[in-house]
DNA sequence: CTAGTATTCGTAGGCGCCTACGCAAATGTC
DNA sequence: GACATTTGCGTAGGCGCCTACGAATACTAG
C-alpha cells in the first residue's frame, strides 16, 4: 500500500477529512506560485477578484450567492482587499443597506498580472485531469447526488436501517 | 446552469475552493449526524479515535503520520480527547520524549456507540460514490498524479511555457 | 564526557471558512 | 404614520488544519 493508506482505507468517515486535506494542499501550493513570482496575492482572494473581473462590480450579498459562500465570508474577504487597496465599496444610493464593490487601479493592475498564472493554473489542472481520469466530473455528479439527496439524510436513512 | 455554476465554470484555480467548500459540507452534515443522535463527538476526533481502536495505543508523532497531518493538529486533538475524558497519555519510559496515547473506559464507550454510525458513513459513502461513478478512484488517481509532480511543479512549468 | 545535532512534542498565531447574533435600512400591514 | 418583518451587512468567536518557533530529551562525534 502507498501512502496514501489511511485515507484510502478509512472510510466514509474520513472522505471529509481527505477532501479537506487536498484542498489544503492545493492552496498551500497556490501561495508557494504566488509567492515565488514575486506577487502579493491571498488565496482567498481569488473567488471575489474574478467575480469582479467577470461583472465590474457586485455587492457583498451577490457575491456571496454567486460563489456559494456565506455574505460573512466575502465581507472579510472585501475588507482584506480594501486594507490592500485592490477594491473599493460604497453604499448603494437606491438602497443603502447594499456596499457595491469595485476593483481599483491597484487592483487591476494586479488582475492583469494575474491573467497568465490563472491561465496556467487552468492548464495545470486539465492536465491533472486526464492523469486522474476526469476527475471533475465525478465532482459534478457527486453534487448532484448531494442535491438529490444531502449526507445529513442519507446517513440517516442508513442508521434508521440497522 | 445549475448552482454549481461558479465551480464548475471559474477554472482551475477555483478547485481548491470547491473541494474545500465539499469537504466543510460534508464535515457540516455529520455534526448534525452525531447532533442528532445525541452523541458528543468532534469531528476532528475522527482520525486519532479511529487509530487508536485498531492500535490500541500510539504517539503523537505515529498518529500524524499515519494521519498524514501535522503533530500540532495530533496535539490538538489529543488534548481536545483528553479534557472530554476520551484518552489518557503518558510519557514513554523509554523515551521521555514520546507521549503515548490510549482510550479511556469513556473512550471505549464512545467508540462503541460511533461504530454503528461509522458504518452507516461507510454504506452512504459507497451509494454516493457510485452515485457519482467511482469518485473514490478518480481521487486516488489525483493522489497518485500529484506524488508524480506537485501541483506547485505543474503551474511553475506552465507559466515558464507561456 | 561534552558539544553539537536530531527527534519529539508543545504554544502562539494564522488560514479560509463557518454559525450566532446584532444593527440599520427597506418593505409590508394595519 | 406606526409597527413588525424582511433584507443586507457587520462583529465575535469557533472549526480543523497549518507554519514558525521553542523546550526537552536522545543520539553522535571527538
Amino acid at each position: 500500500m502507498n501512502q496514501q493508506d489511511y485515507s484510502r482505507a478509512a472510510g466514509g468517515a474520513a472522505i471529509g477529512a481527505r477532501l479537506r486535506r487536498l484542498s489544503e494542499n492545493l492552496d498551500a501550493d497556490s501561495v508557494r506560485v504566488y509567492a515565488a513570482l514575486g506577487i502579493s496575492f491571498e488565496q482567498r482572494w481569488f473567488g471575489v477578484l474574478n467575480q469582479l473581473v467577470i461583472k465590474g462590480s457586485a455587492t457583498v450579498g451577490e457575491l456571496a450567492t454567486t460563489l456559494r459562500i456565506t455574505h460573512v465570508s466575502v465581507s472579510q474577504t472585501r475588507q482584506s482587499l480594501e486594507k490592500a487597496g485592490m477594491v473599493t465599496s460604497e453604499f448603494d444610493p437606491v438602497d443603502a443597506r447594499k456596499k457595491k464593490i469595485m476593483l481599483t487601479a491597484a487592483g487591476k493592475k494586479l488582475v492583469a498580472e494575474l491573467q497568465p498564472i490563472w491561465a496556467a493554473f487552468d492548464q495545470a489542472a486539465l492536465e491533472l485531469n486526464a492523469e486522474a481520469g476526469d476527475v471533475v466530473a465525478s465532482l459534478n455528479k457527486l453534487d448532484d447526488a448531494l442535491d438529490r439527496q444531502s449526507i445529513f439524510d442519507r446517513i440517516m436513512n442508513c442508521v434508521g436501517k440497522q
